[in-house]
DNA sequence: TAAAATAGTTTGATTCTCAAACTATTTTAG
DNA sequence: CTAAAATAGTTTGAGAATCAAACTATTTTA
C-alpha cells in the first residue's frame, strides 16, 4: 500500500467514525419525533425502545428484559406501569410458576412495533439504495465484525 | 429479480435492521466500561459524549453546544459545572462579548477525547477488517445516505 | 414442612432534566 | 447619549427517571 492510498483510506475511517457518532443520535431523535407525528402521540423515545424489544421477545419475563436493557427490576416496573396504562403491553402471569409475569404487546403495542420496524426498514432500504447482492452482503459483514468485536469486548 | 434472490434481500435487510438496532446501544455501554477502566474513571457515557462533542467543535459557545446537544442551557450548564470541576473542560469567557461562555477542553480533558476517539477508530477498523478501497468506499457511501435520510425527514 | 431461593413490586434517596425567573452584558431605537 | 429590548448564561423549583434495598408472594430444596 502507497502512502496516497494509505491516506486515503486513513480518511475514510475518519470519516465513517466521525459520522457513526452523530447519525445514531439523529436517528433516535427523529423516531421519536415521527412516532410522535403518528396515532402513538403519547410515547417516548425510551418507550418506543421497550415495546421494540418486547415485540422482538415475545413472552419473556420481566428479569429477562431487564436483563437485555439492561434496567434495574425496579425501573422496568415503572416504566410497564405506564405502557399498562396506555394500553401497549400486558402482563401475563405465567400458569406453571405464578411468581413469574410473561409480557406481551396488546394489538395496539403490535400496531406501534410494526410501524417503527417499518421505519426501520425504511432506513435500511435508503442506506443500501443502489447495492447490489454482494454490497449487501458486504454491509451485512461488517455489522457481523461489530458484533464479534462488541462479544470479544464484552468477554475481556 | 426473480423471487428467490428477492427473498433473500429481503432478510438480509432485516438482518441488517435487526442487527443496527441493538449494536449502538451496546457500543455505548462499552464505551462506558472501557473508559471507566481507564484513568477516566469519573467520567459517565453522557459526560463523554459532552466531551466529545466540546473537543469535536472547539470554542463553541454554550447554546451553540445546547443546541448541537438538544439540551436545554439549565441542564448543559449543571453538566458543565460537573466536568469543570472534575478537570476535563473550561470555560473562557469571551473578551469581545463578555456574555459569552466558549467551551474548551483542558489538557486532560484532551487525553479522554483522544482516547474515545481511538475506540471509535478502532470499532471502525474492525468493522471494516478485510475491506478493500471499494468496499470502503460503499461503506461510506451508505453512511452519506443515512445522513441523506435524516436529512430528509428532519427538513419535513 | 420449614428454610432458602426466586420473581416482581414498593419505597426512599439520588440524579437528571426542563422551563421560567434571574443577572450581566450588549444592541437598538428614539 | 440613554432607556428599552435583546441576548447569553446561571439559578431555582418542580417533576421524571433510575437504582438499591426492603418487602410480598410463590416455588424449590433440604
Amino acid at each position: 500500500m502507497n502512502s496516497t492510498e494509505s491516506d486515503e483510506i486513513k480518511a475514510d475511517y475518519n470519516f465513517i467514525s466521525d459520522a457513526l457518532v452523530d447519525i445514531y443520535d439523529q436517528i433516535m431523535r427523529i423516531e421519536e419525533s415521527e412516532i410522535r407525528k403518528s396515532r402513538f402521540k403519547d410515547i417516548t423515545a425510551k418507550e418506543l425502545h421497550l415495546v421494540h424489544t418486547i415485540g422482538l421477545h415475545d413472552h419473556k419475563t420481566t428479569s429477562e428484559v431487564a436483563r437485555i436493557l439492561r434496567l434495574s427490576k425496579g425501573t422496568l416496573t415503572a416504566n410497564l406501569n405506564n405502557l399498562e396504562r396506555k394500553g401497549y403491553i400486558t402482563r401475563i402471569t405465567n400458569q406453571q410458576d405464578r411468581r413469574i409475569i410473561n409480557l406481551a404487546l396488546t394489538s395496539k403495542g403490535r400496531l406501534l412495533y410494526r410501524a417503527h420496524y417499518a421505519f426501520h426498514r425504511k432506513l435500511v432500504e435508503q442506506c443500501l439504495k443502489g447495492f447490489d447482492g454482494p454490497a449487501i452482503k458486504k454491509m451485512k459483514q461488517a455489522l457481523i465484525n461489530v458484533e464479534d468485536f462488541i462479544g470479544e469486548v464484552s468477554a475481556k
